[in-house]
DNA sequence: AACTGACTCGTTAGCGTTAACGCGTCTGGA
DNA sequence: TCCAGACGCGTTAACGCTAACGAGTCAGTT
């Protein structure tokens, strides 16, 4: 068996597989750990000579800190744990970019967990991460406001973390949210002021954001004296294919909805798609307002009539707010922010049929 | 001035900050930490009465083992590195979900880094993942050949790695690839095959992919013969307002092109709704075909013609190499799987026009 | 009765790093 | 000349955990 790297090496010393440490390059310098440390730290007790001495021939040897070792008598991990249902929607990856964009501007890390929707794992994910010793968590949780558990477990730690999104009334949290009534209110009122009265709502699962969109399309429903037919709500997760298949029973309603709120952009995609298997124009025949735009160069839909809020910077918000909780450590105080949403209109959307 | 903690402590115990140890449920059960420690392990030098009372206990007193303090002593983090330019990419958040899917499964964590698609920025990155110590990394490289300094640290640390979608002809590292070159090929062949002769390409920055891709544009150009002129290949990043100037660019120039060729589907979008600004219809009179496209329910694109593969299957089939490589530890070997894209017909090209 | 071996549990030593303190050396001011 | 104080470095003791070995107990075997 060959080495396949002698390292520096004095004579034989076989593989140094655990990595170059403290002390080895302490050794190689006829110098104690503490002084190779200090020169990495920062500290001020050293000469900037020999730490630059130090920093010389550590790169040469190849040593890096360990980063637990440090942290385990520091007490801070500078990692921080995203805890969010799955990276590949956009919604949530955006969140994230935002979320990356301070942090990394502040020295942390990201831990990355799905909680793949499911409350359970979340809660396991929540467990790891104090196991983790994360310094500080943003979740955008799918707990109910009955299963707050997690959270205090958080607390218990003394891990402070904010919430993405979700609001719970009984209990308060840092959090950053969108005004997810109005979202409701903006597109439903669109469809309206276009002429449309038989207005249907293909709505997410019982998570409070989409809860209060169908609550902010009922509220405008209502207020312009419209009835809702309950048949006209349907709908229970966020996925394009509860798009899909939810428009297509609506279309097999009598009379037909001339319009629908889709409660995010995905649903409302897959709407699209079954409004014109069905051999529906849209929007001529029938008209879809999406929500939760996609931001940025990467991924615009230039087709989607659409409600938008600025995810990125809400993930931003919400990395601040944990930052400062972080830093000042008082653990007491909770904020929130509340951002406004904006109706974008574009192409899938358009005046009522006249008929 | 305050004692922040006193220990195991024996009446008051103000606040635990620091949070409950090993040894602190050691005293209170009136046992070894080793034996506590076993409990968690899974090791087989405890019986399963002692075991179920520790992790009792341990709930209790709300317990959780520091990761960190374990894996100094294991000599492994549990941690695998995602080293992407930007996580708000569609094509990476699908990457990275596959990959995490993987990952979670086998009992390890992500932690996410941005290199923006700044050389020197991953290399920081690289770097700060050795001194993390992570037990393997995927990596979506924006080093150009001349630049695998950062690959090299992470051989002598070590670290196995695993590339997606970059490939380095002079040095064989593991990597799970799209066959860009069919990728251009497919997209320019479905052109031509619509007639279409004056067929102009969006490229993108010069990374492996893009070179690529454009690579196939100009062979499927040559392979039927069809000139190329030096002003229908423009563009320098993988960006939607790129798509769009650049578009703008192409449709000033006569004969005007008939068909583009997009690097990615941002690209195309761009220039879809540069084709539209200036009063062209997409496709009658202009068609545009991307690649790359997203897959999955989220954020389907149900307009853009487009040149496909598995995202997410391509990062569950990193982490398995990666599992692999980690696993055997071996570090000998390395496997590249490459992956056959595909041609996705929707509504953004079209037969020639006639004129 | 003595021996073997399986089971449980404890003891000792670190893993690689930094906090806190201590000890020389050198400088400058009275 | 002497001493305060700054400066540069070393020593000791953790941080929270587990590997490796060792010791005690109890059953079954010879």
């Amino acid at each position: 068996m060959g080495e396949r790297k002698s390292g520096k090496s004095s004579e034989k010393k076989p593989v140094q597989k655990t990595g170059v440490t403290l002390s080895d390059i302490a050794k190689a310098m006829g110098l104690s750990a503490m002084t190779v440390s200090r020169a990495f730290t920062g500290s001020e007790q050293i000469s900037e000579k020999t730490k630059q001495e130090v920093l010389k021939c550590a790169k040469e040897l190849g040593y890096v800190p360990n980063r637990w070792a440090r942290s385990l008598v520091t007490r801070r991990s500078s990692i921080i744990g995203v805890l969010i249902p799955e990276i590949s929607h956009t919604y949530f990856a955006e969140v994230t970019c935002g979320v990356e964009e301070i942090v990394d501007k502040t020295g942390f890390d990201l831990l990355l967990c799905h909680s793949r929707g499911d409350a359970e794992k979340e809660r396991a994910e929540i467990h790891m991460l104090i196991g983790t010793r994360a310094d500080g968590l943003i979740i955008a949780s799918v707990q109910d406001s009955k299963t707050e558990r997690p959270f205090a477990e958080l607390e218990d730690a003394g891990i402070p973390f904010v919430l993405v999104d979700r609001f719970f009334p009984n209990r308060r949290f840092s959090s950053v949210l969108v005004d997810d009534l109005e979202v409701g209110e903006i597109a439903t009122n669109h469809l309206i002021d276009m002429g449309h009265r038989l207005i249907a709502h293909i709505q997410g699962p019982p998570v409070t954001p989409a809860v209060l969109r169908r609550r902010g399309y009922l509220s405008a429903m209502k207020a312009h004296g419209l009835p809702v037919d309950k048949e006209w709500m349907i709908g229970k997760d966020f996925s394009n294919q509860n798009g899909y298949v939810s428009m297509r029973k609506l279309l097999q309603l009598k009379p037909r909805p001339t319009a629908v709120f889709a409660a995010n952009d995905p649903l409302a995609i897959g709407a699209v798609r079954a409004c014109r298997e069905a051999g529906f124009r849209v929007p001529e025949d029938i008209s879809v307002v999406g929500a939760g735009s996609i931001e940025g160069d990467h991924n615009p839909n230039p087709f989607l009539t659409t409600v938008w809020w600025p995810n990125q910077e809400m993930g931003r918000a919400a990395a601040e707010l944990l930052m400062k909780a972080i830093a000042e450590s008082d653990g007491g105080e909770t904020h929130i922010r509340t951002f406004a949403p904006k109706l974008l209109v574009r192409h899938s959307s358009g005046p009522a049929p006249t008929k």
